[in-house]
DNA sequence: TTATTTTCAGACAAATTACTCTTATTTATT
DNA sequence: AATAAATAAGAGTAATTTGTCTGAAAATAA
C-alpha cells in the first residue's frame, strides 16, 4: 500500500531523524541526512528545500550549515509535514475518487472509508515529532532499511 | 489521498456496477460500462481483461457479449479485486516503506499505522459486493462524478 | 582573499502510471 | 456466407513521479 509518495516518506524520515537528535540547536547537513538515512542526496535536497520554504525547517548555507527545525519539536505535528509534501487536501478525498463524496452523496464505500480516513487524519494531527523523536532515541526505532 | 491506483478505482467501480444490476446472468459490455461510468473505454478494457484472467469476471466475445461475475456476488469480496489489481501484498506494507517493519523491528509510526491498515484490510476482506450492490440499487449510491 | 563547504535553483533523465490506438479473433444475427 | 458486435493482445503515447546533474550563491575558515 503506497499511502504516501516517496517525497513524503523521505521527508518524514528526515524530519524524524532530526527530531531524534539530542542537540536540535545545531544544523544537520543534507549530506549527513542522506548518508545516515540512505536517501539520494539530490532528491533529499529538493524535499528539504520544500520543507524549508514552508517553514518546517530552516536552512543555513556554508560551513556547518544544514537544516534544523524552525520551532520546538513538540509543536510540529505530522500533518504539517504531509500538508507541505502532499498538499493540504491529502486527508480528505474519496476512496473511489468521486468529487464531493460525503454523507449527502456518498459512494458505496464512503461509510467504511470516511471513518478510517478520519482516524488516520487525527493521528497525524495529534502526533508531534518530539514524542516520536524520543521513542526513536530511547527505543532504538529505525528510520532506514536494515 | 490516493490509496488506490486508477486501475483499482475503475476496476472497483465497474465490478460494483455489475453487482448492482438486477439481472446478473447476462453479460454487460465494456462499452456500456465505460459509457455509464464515464471511464475511458480502452483503459477499462485492459482492466476487465485483467479481472477476467484472474477469474473475478468471465467474458464472452461477439454479439451480446461482455463480462459478468464468475461467481455469486456475495462470494466476491473487495480484497479479491484489489489483490488482482494492486497485487496480493497491498495491505501489508510499512507507511515509511521500510522492509520487514513489524513488532520486532518497528518504524516510529508502526503502532499507529498497523492498526489502521489492519482495520482497512479486514473491511476489504469481510465486505462482499452483493451487499454493496444492493445498497447501490436501493439507496441510489453513486459510482460516478455528478 | 581564497578555498571549502554548504544550500539554492533549475534543467535534465529515467521509471512508472495512465491512457490510446490498431489489428486480430470470436460469436451471433441476418 | 457475410456482416456486425464484441473481447484479446500488444504496441504506442502522454503525464506524473522519482531521481540526477550542473552551476551559482552564501557562509565559514584558513
Amino acid at each position: 500500500m503506497k499511502l504516501f509518495s516517496k517525497k513524503s516518506v523521505y521527508g518524514l524520515r528526515a524530519v524524524l531523524y532530526i527530531a531524534s537528535l539530542e542537540n536540535q540547536q545545531q544544523y544537520v547537513s543534507t549530506l549527513q541526512l542522506s548518508n545516515d538515512l540512505k536517501i539520494s542526496f539530490h532528491f533529499l535536497t529538493k524535499i528539504l528545500q520544500s520543507l524549508s520554504q514552508n517553514n518546517i525547517v530552516s536552512s543555513h548555507r556554508g560551513r556547518n550549515g544544514g537544516v534544523s527545525l524552525t520551532k520546538q519539536a513538540k509543536k510540529i505535528t505530522l500533518i504539517e509535514i504531509i500538508s507541505v509534501l502532499e498538499g493540504p487536501e491529502f486527508f480528505n478525498g474519496c476512496i473511489l475518487c468521486l468529487p464531493d463524496c460525503d454523507n449527502e452523496m456518498p459512494c458505496p464505500l464512503h461509510n467504511y472509508w470516511a471513518e478510517i480516513r478520519d482516524d488516520l487524519k487525527s493521528i497525524f494531527e495529534n502526533t508531534n515529532i518530539e514524542e516520536l523523536g524520543e521513542k526513536i532515541r530511547n527505543d532504538g526505532l529505525r528510520l532506514m532499511p536494515v
